[in-house]
DNA sequence: ATGATTATAAAAATCGATTATCGTGCAATT
DNA sequence: AATTGCACGATAATCGATTTTTATAATCAT
C-alpha cells in the first residue's frame, strides 16, 4: 500500500516542507501567513499548522506577534550581514576543530560530498536551472561534512539553521555566481585535506563574504 | 478585572513557565513528558501543550522521538562540555564586539545589571537560598547586558538560549560557588568598562570553565 | 516452556468546532 | 468635519473529541 501524498505532509514532513518553502522563497519573505490559507495549502488542520509554525518561530524563520498571527521573517541587508557573520563564526570555529580531529572516514565523507556538489555545479553551469534546489542541498551537505568531525552536535545543529538562513538570502538572487563558488569549494576541499586550517578559514570567509556582496549588489525587494 | 492565574499560563506565558521548569529542574532532565500529565499540570489543552513543546524541541530543551512522545533533554558530562564551549565561542565573540562598540548608555546598562546581580549574590552569600532563581536571572541579565552592544540580534538570541542550557547544568549542583563567581563578575565588569577585551575574554573563559569543573566535580545523576 | 500472533489498553497525533481577540467601517455626537 | 464609540466580520487561539499509532498483555501453536 502506498502512502498518499496527503499523509506524507504530516508531522516532521510538514515541518521540512514549510522550512524549505521559506528558504526557497515559495513563502515570500515578510509575507503574512494566514492559518486558513496554510491549512488549505498543506492539507492539514490548524493545530498541525500551528505546531509547525511554533517550531519555525523558535528557529527564527517565522515571526509571531501576540494575537495578531504569523508572518515569514522579513529580509534586510542588515539581517544578511548579521547571519553571514554568525555563519563565519560558527563554521569557522567548527572547521578548525574538524581539521584537527578528522579521520580517514571524515576525509572520505568530504570527498564524496564534494563530488556530489561538483556534479550539481556542472549542471548549473550548463544552464540546467532545474537542479537549483538539489545544488543548494549539495552545498549544504558539503559544508556540513566539512565540519562533521568538530565533535559538537550543538554546533552542527546551530550551523545547519544558520546556513539555511544565509541560504534564503542567496536564493533571492537570480544571477549566477556558480563559477566563483565552485572554485572556492575546490580550494576548501584541498585545504581541508591538507589540514591547512588558516587557509581553509580564509577561503571560507571569502566564500561567505563573496555571497553577501553578490546578494547586496543584486538586491531587490 | 484581574486576570485569573489559569489564563496567565496561555500562549507565551506557558512557554516561559515550561522553559523555566526545565532549566530549574522542576521537570527533571531525561524525564518522560506525558501529554495528559502536562495538561493537568498547566491547566491547558493538549494542543496548547504540544505547541509549546514544539518550540522547546526546536531549541533543544526537549527531545521528540517519532510517534513515541516527548522527554526532557538528558544531561551528560559531554553535553555540558559541548554547551560550555559554545557559550565561550558566542559570548566571547559578542563581548569583543560589544567592547568595541559600546557607548555610555551601554556602560550604564552593565553597571546597573551588575548592581542588581551583586545584591542577589550578597543575599545568596548570607544564606538566603530563596533568591536562587532571581540570582540566576540577574546572572543572565548581566551577561546579556555585557554583550548588548555587539550589534547582532541573532547572536544575542542564540546566546540567550545557550546560556539557559548551561544554566540547567549549574542548577543541578547543590554546593555553592557564589564567592568565586561574584569575584569574576566584578573583574568582568571592570575589564569591560576599561575596554580591555583580552582580559575580559580570559576572565569569561575562566568563569565558564570554572562552572563546568564545579559541576563535573559535584556530578550526580 | 518459548516464541509468535492477536487482542487490549494507553498514549500520541490530528481534526472540527468553539471561544477569544483584533481590525475595520459605520454611526452618532460634538 | 473630525473624533469617539460601537458593532460586525475576520482571524487567531483554544478546546474536547476522534483517529492513529505504539506499548502491553493474553492467547495460541510449536
Amino acid at each position: 500500500m502506498t502512502i498518499s501524498q496527503q499523509d506524507a505532509l504530516k508531522g516532521s514532513g510538514l515541518y521540512d516542507t514549510m522550512r524549505r518553502d521559506i528558504v526557497f522563497g515559495r513563502l515570500p519573505a515578510g509575507g503574512k501567513l494566514l492559518l486558513n490559507d496554510l491549512r488549505n495549502r498543506y492539507g492539514v488542520s490548524i493545530s498541525t499548522i500551528r505546531e509547525c509554525l511554533s517550531r519555525l518561530v523558535a528557529e527564527g524563520f517565522v515571526k509571531s506577534e501576540g494575537h495578531r498571527g504569523f508572518h515569514v521573517s522579513p529580509v534586510t541587508p542588515e539581517g544578511l550581514q548579521d547571519v553571514a557573520e554568525l555563519r563565519i563564526l560558527l563554521e569557522g570555529h567548527a572547521l578548525k576543530r574538524s581539521l584537527e580531529a578528522g579521520d580517514t572516514q571524515w576525509e572520505a565523507r568530504i570527498v564524496a560530498a564534494h563530488h556530489k556538489l561538483h556534479r550539481m555545479e556542472q549542471k548549473m553551469a550548463a544552464g540546467d536551472y532545474a537542479v537549483r534546489e538539489t545544488w543548494k542541498q549539495g552545498d549544504w551537505e558539503f559544508h556540513q561534512s566539512l565540519i562533521s568531525a568538530c565533535g559538537s552536535s550543538e554546533l552542527m545543529f546551530l550551523h545547519g539553521t544558520v546556513f539555511d538562513k544565509y541560504l534564503r538570502y542567496q536564493m533571492r538572487v537570480l544571477t549566477f555566481r556558480g563559477e566563483t563558488a565552485a572554485a572556492e569549494h575546490r580550494q576548501l576541499l584541498k585545504a581541508a585535506l591538507e589540514r591547512d586550517a588558516d587557509t581553509a578559514e580564509r577561503i571560507l570567509r571569502r566564500h561567505i563574504e563573496g555571497g553577501v556582496n553578490h546578494a547586496l549588489e543584486n538586491w531587490q525587494d
